[in-house]
DNA sequence: ATTGTGACCATAATACATTTTGGTCACTAA
DNA sequence: TTAGTGACCAAAATGTATTATGGTCACAAT
């Protein structure tokens, strides 16, 4: 476990800080409202009252600050399917919660934060960190459950857990990628409860 | 059956004309070369050696030449994926065999024919006509090949055959929509293999 | 050391005038 | 009727001059 929840990355300067606290909160409110690309830099400086030299102490770059604020919202993603899979017991019943909370995440984001869905968008694009770590999340929850639903004798034990737990990765991608998410927001009402099924009869042993 | 293979829509004037093919042969070529958005109708007109006026009394926009070219695209991977499962009996190595066909079509069209596959990837962004009946290809396959599977033993039959359908077509879906495709670039390896297997275990009586 | 800044630069974004392009139509020729 | 076109228009694309922006640095104050 760490100790530290996200820094990780593009920090510059004091770690831990009051100032860098502000960019972040003045960030988050700016791209929430007015996008990535519209707020500039100086608009941050203005709004904690410093000079837009100073924000360069704390981060290296205007991609460093979105980055940390889509890592939050990535993480906020994380928190709530860790809920969603913590309130039953059953590896199966999991599994479909899992990817009920991950949809449902993603669609509140994209339609209720469109900007901040946008830069989760162009983090994807771009591979930043965060979508890696999002991504790393992703695959050990479900190897997680995976495993956890073999003991059981939930699932099957045949098959080599690496593959199962790519495959199904594979199969909800397209659900919680950012991405790909905007291309298919027909079928996200569906897709939940028709995908879960699926996996879960080629998961039965 | 259908006698014309691909009017279907946006046509005008004379179907059967040879101007017409004049114009599919020169909007093949110039796409190819350099792109929808790069030829100019009168691009077309010169190579056929008419007025731009002339081109519209056989199709209604440049868009509807687009579909056309779109459409025999998308038309050849058809082809390609009739042909793989033809070339064996067992409906679960069909299943297997046409995953495979419409990963390695779509990447042809995307590594080989750019320019042709960006027309493919706007015609599926503006759900063009070509795209739904090329939707409509793969889930009907599909179907035939579960139908065929299911009356042989090869799979189950619990599950509606609808359900079944709609839930393979969403997992092949990132592979056979070029709009997708591209984003997935990096699992087209491992993805064919992987997804079938977890299907037909899924499948399996 | 730590906190903080104004002046500065290369590049990216913008705004605007100009040209191309998709598309139509009245019209001619056979 | 069928085959075919030049002239024309609104809207989109393009080139360009100008401004705004991301980012750095030397330096000042505490």
């Amino acid at each position: 476990m760490n100790k530290t929840p996200s820094p990780k990355v593009a920090a510059r300067g004091p770690v831990d800080h009051e100032v860098r606290d502000q960019i972040v909160a003045a960030a988050t409110e700016h791209f929430r409202l007015y996008g990535y690309e519209k707020t500039t830099v100086s608009d941050l400086a203005k709004a904690i009252g410093f000079s837009k030299a100073y924000i360069y102490k704390f981060f290296e770059s205007k991609q460093a600050i979105g980055e940390m604020i889509c890592a939050n919202c990535l993480q906020q993603i994380q928190t709530e399917v860790n809920a969603a899979i913590d309130e039953v017991d059953s590896p199966p019943e999991k599994l479909r919660r899992m990817l009920k909370a991950l949809v449902e995440a993603c669609l509140r984001l994209f339609f209720q934060d469109r900007k901040l869905y946008e830069i989760a968008a162009s983090a994807a694009s771009g591979r930043w960190p965060a979508t890696l770590l999002y991504e790393g999340f992703i695959e050990q929850t479900l190897r997680e459950i995976l495993q956890q639903g073999r003991q059981s004798g939930d699932f099957e034990r045949k098959t080599p857990l690496d593959e199962t737990t790519r495959a199904i990765h594979l199969i909800m991608r397209p659900y919680f990628n950012p991405l790909l998410l905007q291309y298919g927001l027909e079928t996200t009402d569906e897709a939940p409860a028709l995908l879960s099924s699926l996996v879960l009869r080629s998961l039965s042993p």
